[in-house]
RNA sequence: GCGGGCGUGGUGAAACGGUAGACACGCCGGCUUUAGGUGCCGGUGGGCUUGGCCCGUGGGGGUUCGAAUCCCUCCGCCCGCACCA
């Protein structure tokens, strides 16, 4: 007779049309009642549809289900939806290549994906889902923008910006990484240009600070503060007499003043050709700041590269010693940050020591070591400046320390009037504008008469029309469609033309988990009240190459619609939790070029979605990468094998199963027992934290403990059964729900998460261990309950203690009930 | 340079300051099988003078009755930011 064997293949697939039949995992937002379950948010970051899933995918969706599964069976009211991140590059750079219309691609992408999501078996709530190019949804993509507008936080303005000669568009700085394009790593440009801004930085203070308030891995989080790059000093005001101009700059070292002995200019400045006008040094500096423009930001960024520069032929006067600085032109100076001039302090900067050392400029150190001698600044700047330190060579402030002086310094300024304490930020305004076809279209016009005019919100969505050429050319492929471009003023009703750059795609992916709650409303992107149901979301999962830019924009769109009283709640994700990578089984990062690319849905086919799903938690810790290994792979298939075949064995389903038998004996005993350890375990792995890993491992050895115990009576064997399957639910909900069927007869996903019986936590007995000075001796049998003596006693009297004790004198004995008993001697 | 993190068997990894290596892979052995595979059972950190002892969590030092875990220091690796005044 042929051996029953674990389908996977036969049993998922009759789960999920269950699942779909009965719209399992459907919730609504119907009010909650007092005393009904809590509310839980459980949403992991939605996919870019291209291609199909991969298997990051599967880890990301394997752990948000197990924890939507474990709240939904801890009493809560779990939402988890799906939706696709569907404007963006590849797929309009593909429509270049084949002409086949983004749209297309993506729709079907998003199938492919919808498909794999529901062979996944995930428990996704599919009435909400949603897609950021459907015109049901940028409509109100559409309608915050112009809500931003409204406030000032959506702003046009012309700057030097990013540019990406090969994608044809520019560039937020977050897009820019070591100098090159983000997305296809071409060397970024700098191009001086009229651009749409969301300004961010307003709220840089607050972006900081509340950091504190959310539960957020701490790498992220510093990520943030690192961005955000907030500096704390002062404002200091520099006059040039001989044009009676005045230079402020940011400082975060105002007790190094009297030591700055030049004044460099940002090429970028507005004033610098201004300035070298009529001197001996224009056509140098021409020259110089022609060049700093057109070189690549890559070229230019290097930290190591020597400084240079062009003097201006101009001077300011140091506000405390009256002394003549001589203004530069220098690239090492940045106009995107303070003031876009800085003072130069030779012997306390080591950017502006190198530049002083090029230009033979004077170094006058004007703070000492705690020995209070003048430090020795031949070699390099000497940066330290605490309460260790004191000012020198600075007339009355001299003598203080260093701390003490910066404040004596800022108040002298500002009692002048010609300084202030100041705080900086390295956080740039969000450039939002993109040169491209495929994104959501920006929701104004042009009219020669009244400007930029705001699209009334009736009008809404501006459709993005459809177009036969994607090709940009440095414009965006949309100001080709003249028949989508002209239309009238909505202010005026004169002929007037449309926007044609679109937005990033982040803007999109900035508030999608507020439509969630409220995916249909046709009114309203949202109704307030039905988010103070769901929102914040209790638990985001994602990987952490999201760690500035879409964590960050997504925080900003929350408290700037929560300003305008549309939001009542000032953080989005209350939690995060970053998953690690899996690595091809070179332990390399999974590439084409590397022909290391696993994919899920061969191993789905061959050992079903519960192996996959479980493998991948198993692997090691969620938020670590790992490596792909096949055989591993194939031992948690082999696990999953074993406890179907226990179920088989098991024989005709009975709602007792799951029931622990009463005053079990022998095997029995040790059934029940590790039964119940494992619910402790796992209960304990996925409370908190996120130790999958070990909580897997848990039911692992129950499952090895039922096959050592084949003598115990059927009734234990059935119960500690029906329990792994339902520890296993949240990891494999396939196996999970059918073991548990075919034991019960009920269904696992609708049964309580399982208590412990604090009963069968504890033996009557343990295993005491025996130490002598911190080295294990020997182990006893000890009863549960006794008392610090009698352990004691156990323990002294043990053959291998007393071995170590010969002797020797006994100084101390710590005893640590229910666990060890330690002999200190002599 | 600044910030965050990591270092434990052949491998992935476990371990509220309390038995280092759970669980799994791999490997070795046994049983079942005509055989292979599957399945089940057992073994598996290193060393030695092997009923037992010694060593062992990157190196060194410290706190403690007791340290992979806490502190100091050094070494190595990974990630993020980086001419941010």
């Amino acid at each position: 007779m042929p051996e029953r064997r674990y389908n996977p293949s036969e049993i998922e697939p009759r789960w999920q049309r269950l699942w779909a039949r009965e719209r399992t995992w459907e919730v609504s937002n119907e009010p909650t009642l007092p005393g009904a379950p809590r509310a839980s948010y459980v949403l992991e970051m939605l996919p870019y549809p291209s291609g199909e899933p991969h298997i990051g995918h599967l880890k990301n969706y394997a752990l948000g289900d197990a924890i939507a599964h474990f709240h939904r069976r801890t009493g809560r009211r779990v939402l988890h939806p799906m939706g696709y991140d569907a404007f963006g590059l590849p797929a309009e750079n593909h429509a270049i290549r084949t002409g086949v219309h983004p749209r297309r691609s993506t729709d079907d992408s998003i199938d492919a994906f919808q498909r794999a999501f529901r062979r996944w078996g995930v428990s996704i709530d599919w009435t909400r889902e949603l897609a950021t190019h459907e015109p049901s949804y940028y409509r109100w993509t559409q309608w915050i923008f112009l809500r931003m507008l409204e406030r000032g936080l959506a702003y046009r303005k012309e700057a030097a910006v990013n540019w990406c000669p090969n994608d044809q568009t520019v560039l937020a700085n977050e897009q820019v990484v070591d100098g090159r394009c983000e997305r296809c790593g071409h060397e970024v440009e700098v191009r001086q240009l009229e651009q749409w801004f969301f300004r961010i930085t307003d709220y840089a203070q607050r972006l900081l600070d509340d950091l504190d308030t959310i539960d957020w891995p701490e790498h992220v989080k510093a990520m943030q503060r690192n961005w955000i790059g907030r500096s704390e000093g002062a404002e200091v005001t520099f006059r040039c007499e001989e044009l009676r101009l005045d230079y402020p700059v940011f400082t975060t070292r105002p007790d190094t003043l009297f030591g700055a002995t030049f004044f460099v200019m940002a090429p970028e400045h507005p004033d610098v050709l201004r300035l070298a006008a009529g001197t001996a040094h224009e056509a140098a500096v021409h020259e110089y700041v022609n060049r700093a423009l057109t070189e690549s930001a890559e070229l230019r960024g290097a930290a190591d590269k020597p400084k240079t520069g062009v003097p201006l032929g101009r001077h300011v006067v140091n506000p405390v010693t009256g002394e003549p600085m001589p203004m530069y032109v220098a690239d090492y100076v940045l106009m995107e940050y303070g003031t876009g001039a800085v003072m130069g302090v030779p012997a306390h900067d080591q950017r502006d020591w190198e530049f002083a050392r090029a230009f033979e400029l004077p170094i006058r150190p004007v703070v000492a070591a705690a020995g209070g001698e003048e430090p020795d600044v031949s070699g390099g700047a000497f940066v330290a400046h605490g309460e260790s330190e004191r000012l020198i060579n600075s007339a009355e402030f001299s003598g203080l320390d260093a701390v003490a002086g910066r404040e004596a310094i800022v108040a002298r300024l500002e009692r002048d009037g010609i300084g202030r304490a100041a705080v900086s930020f390295r956080l740039r305004d969000w450039l939002l504008s993109r040169q491209r076809y495929w994104g959501c279209p920006i929701p104004v016009v042009y009219c020669d008469g009244c400007g930029v005019v705001p699209v009334g919100d009736d009008q809404l969505p501006v459709r993005l029309p459809d177009i036969e050429d994607y090709q940009p050319r440095g414009r965006s492929p949309l100001a080709a469609a003249e028949d989508w471009v002209a239309t009238t003023c909505p202010g005026c009703g004169a002929p007037a033309r449309r926007e044609t750059d679109t937005m990033d795609t982040f803007v999109d992916s900035s508030w999608y988990f507020l439509r969630y709650c409220d995916a249909h409303n046709d009114a309203a992107p949202w109704d307030p009240e039905v988010l103070r149901r769901w929102m914040p979301v209790d638990q985001y999962i994602g990987g952490v190459e999201h760690a500035i830019l879409h964590l960050m924009y997504a925080r900003f769109f929350v408290k700037a619609l929560a300003d305008m009283g549309l939001l009542d709640f000032q953080e989005p994700f209350r939690a995060l939790f970053t998953q690690g990578m899996i690595l091809g089984p070179d332990g390399q990062k999974m590439s084409k070029s590397r022909r290391n690319v696993i994919s899920p849905a061969p191993i789905v086919e061959r050992l079903g979605v519960d192996a996959a799903r479980c493998y991948v938690l198993f692997i090691g810790p969620p938020d670590q990468d790992a490596a792909w290994s096949e055989t591993s792979l194939e031992g948690v298939h082999r696990f999953l094998s074993r406890l179907w075949r226990l179920a088989d064995a098991l024989g005709e389903r009975s709602p007792d199963a799951a029931v622990q038998p009463e005053a079990p004996t022998g095997d029995a005993l040790a059934l029940v027992r590790k039964a119940n350890w494992a619910i402790d375990k796992v209960t304990g792995d996925m409370s908190g934290r996120f130790a999958f890993n070990t909580a897997i491992a848990a039911v692992m050895e129950l499952v090895n403990e039922i096959y050592r115990h084949p003598e115990a009576d059927i009734a234990a064997r059935r119960f500690a059964t029906a329990t792994a399957a339902s520890l296993l639910h949240p990891f494999a909900p396939h196996l999970g729900s059918e073991v548990y069927e075919l034991l019960t007869g009920e269904r696992v996903w609708e049964q309580p998460w399982p208590a412990a019986d604090p009963g069968m936590l504890t033996a009557e007995t343990f295993e005491l261990v025996c130490q002598v000075n911190g080295k294990v001796r020997d182990r006893v049998q000890a009863a549960t309950g006794a008392s610090r003596e009698a352990l004691e006693a156990l323990c002294l009297a043990a053959p291998g203690v007393t071995l170590h004790l010969d002797g020797r004198e006994i100084v101390k004995v710590v005893v640590v009930p229910g666990k060890l008993v330690n002999v200190v001697v002599r």
